[in-house]
RNA sequence: CGGCGUGUGGCCUAGCAUGGUAAGGCGCCUCGUUUGGGACGAGGAGAUCGCUGGUUCGAAUCCAGUCACGCCGACCA
């Protein structure tokens, strides 16, 4: 199965051979694996450390919310009322208020923070959970939308518009930096049109990748919510001129989408592609005849132990399989660089060094090169960036190539059947609607780098919104 | 939630029209031979045929209901 044949079945065998994932016993869990787990981690690692590097500290809130909380802030009750899973009984008994498990915790984090800010000093309160969220889904897919998934969601408080506006920004700042640095995922950042925001946001910010179909996931969003969430919490500090006054709020979240978002932007008909900073292992020893020879194993185990000890995730397959078949495996679970090793090599004092992907003859095979084993750390450490740039450059031409200009219907038309147009539109919910209805494009954001550019809607002649170009695209 | 489709050992599938108590491949276990691109031979384990009910002497097969999964749509940070 390649992407090309079906790219929907192309997914679920990949998710399903590679180990990554499978249903739950109810029905829209999700059992993550470890393969996949470990991915997650990495990511975890990652972005924990630029939370805690932008002043961000972790806390913990629970899991159940009254289901009042929800209710008091319209735009968000409206929003997620559809996708709430409630909890009625509690060792048997009714509740006297049902819980919801939370879809998001704006309300219970609003409802603390209100408890915890006082005075303008207190501000601004820079906060970030890691936890899983449930939302009731009509329709789940592995990683991409299933009824229980784990993110982190990081909602701050701040003393006005600009400072919480300023702190949006950054986070989608953060975000795309760990999309192009971890996961070689070029993105498009940009604002959301107000159809597409967040049920109770002001301002919806969002990261969006181009998948190997040319269809978009939203792989990150950062909202400013103005004092909506402040007003229906009582969020107020004192402010220095002694006024009782209504804080700011923020909330911004990635989750284990991004694993989808690996998988469809990088796979191949071979199977997984992994980044090599996210990828569970980086190297793979494939010991050759170590069943005649057991010198193969010992040296395969001491270089990767050099490797490791060089910050390289590094795994000896000692599994007792013919070579071929663990090529193809470890091809299958997407691992950056496989090394060969046997007694060729260890007369020779090498070993042989085959890249996942971007180093092919001509029959789509990987061109094996020989390295001296003392020379292995620093070839290896040096293969990897230069395989994570490959990987960033592949993904960059893809989504440049998918992606047009375009200025009239019949090109806006075929341009989303298999990638994004960007287009002057007049920025009203009835002309996205006639698109959604035609061509299931939806307006993916309005580009921060985009110039500014002005003229007339391409469906309906009236004058452009937005002063630029939006991107619009099929998505996830 | 609407339309279409699919449920048979861990995986893929045959059997179903014309009911008679489940077959093959892959995988798995044991032994031997093999090992630089998915090995081979011999022996072996493993299924109340998604679930519930009905028809029948008898149901994988017919009927009804239900659940799950997939695709399309609607919905969805």
């Amino acid at each position: 199965m390649t992407p090309e044949d079906d790219f929907a079945q192309w997914y679920q065998d990949i998710v399903k051979k590679a180990e990554l994932a499978e249903n739950g016993p109810v029905r829209g869990t999700m059992v993550v694996r470890p393969y996949a787990w470990r991915i997650w981690e990495l990511m975890q690692g990652y972005l924990d450390q630029m939370f805690k590097d932008t002043g961000h500290e972790n806390a913990y809130f629970p899991l159940l919310i009254p289901e009042s909380y929800i209710t008091r802030e319209a735009d968000h009750i409206e929003g997620f009322a559809p996708e709430l899973w409630t909890v009625t009984k509690g060792g048997g008994r009714d509740l006297e208020e049902p819980a919801v498990i939370r879809p998001t915790s704006e309300t219970v984090i609003g409802e603390m923070m209100s408890k915890w800010i006082q005075t303008h000093r207190d501000l601004p309160l820079l906060l970030n959970q890691w936890a899983n969220v449930m939302r009731w889904e009509r329709r789940p897919r592995l990683f991409l939308r299933t009824s229980e998934f784990n993110w982190q969601e990081g909602h701050t408080a701040h003393a006005d518009r600009d400072d919480a506006m300023e702190e949006t920004l950054r986070m989608l700042d953060v975000y795309e930096t760990f999309a192009v640095r971890d996961m070689a995922l070029p993105v498009v950042k940009g604002e959301k049109t107000p159809s597409e925001r967040f049920p109770g946001a002001e301002n919806t910010y969002t990261i969006e990748g181009m998948m190997r179909d040319g269809k978009a996931l939203q792989s990150g969003t950062s909202h400013y919510l103005g004092t909506k969430f402040s007003e229906a919490f009582d969020i107020r500090y004192q402010s220095k001129t002694n006024e009782r006054t209504l804080a700011h709020t923020t909330s911004w979240g990635v989750s284990t989408r991004l694993i989808g978002a690996v998988i469809m932007a990088h796979g191949d008909a071979k199977g997984l592609v992994l980044p090599p900073r996210i990828a569970s292992h980086q190297v793979v020893f494939v010991p050759v005849m170590a069943h005649k020879e057991p010198k193969v194993s010992d040296e395969a185990d001491r270089l990767a132990k050099e490797l490791k000890a060089a910050g390289v995730r590094a795994h000896v397959d000692h599994r007792d399989q013919k070579p071929g078949y663990k090529f193809n495996d470890w091809e299958l679970k997407g691992v950056p660089l496989r090394i060969e090793i046997g007694p060729r090599d260890l007369e020779a004092g090498t070993v042989t060094i085959a890249q996942r992907l971007g180093r092919d003859d001509e029959h789509g095979n990987p061109i094996k090169d020989a390295v001296a084993m003392g020379d292995l750390v620093r070839h290896v450490t040096e293969r990897l960036a230069t395989y994570h740039d490959f990987l960033l450059a592949r993904a960059t031409e893809f989504r440049d190539a998918n992606t047009k200009q375009v200025d009239t219907w019949d090109e806006f038309v075929a341009q989303v059947k298999t990638g994004w147009a960007s287009v002057l539109y007049d920025g009203t919910e009835a002309t996205e609607q006639k698109i959604k209805e035609a061509t299931s494009a939806t307006p993916r954001c309005i580009p921060s780098d985009y110039p500014a550019e002005e003229g007339a809607c391409f469906v309906t002649g009236a004058p452009s919104a937005f002063g630029k170009r939006v991107v619009f695209g099929r998505s996830y």
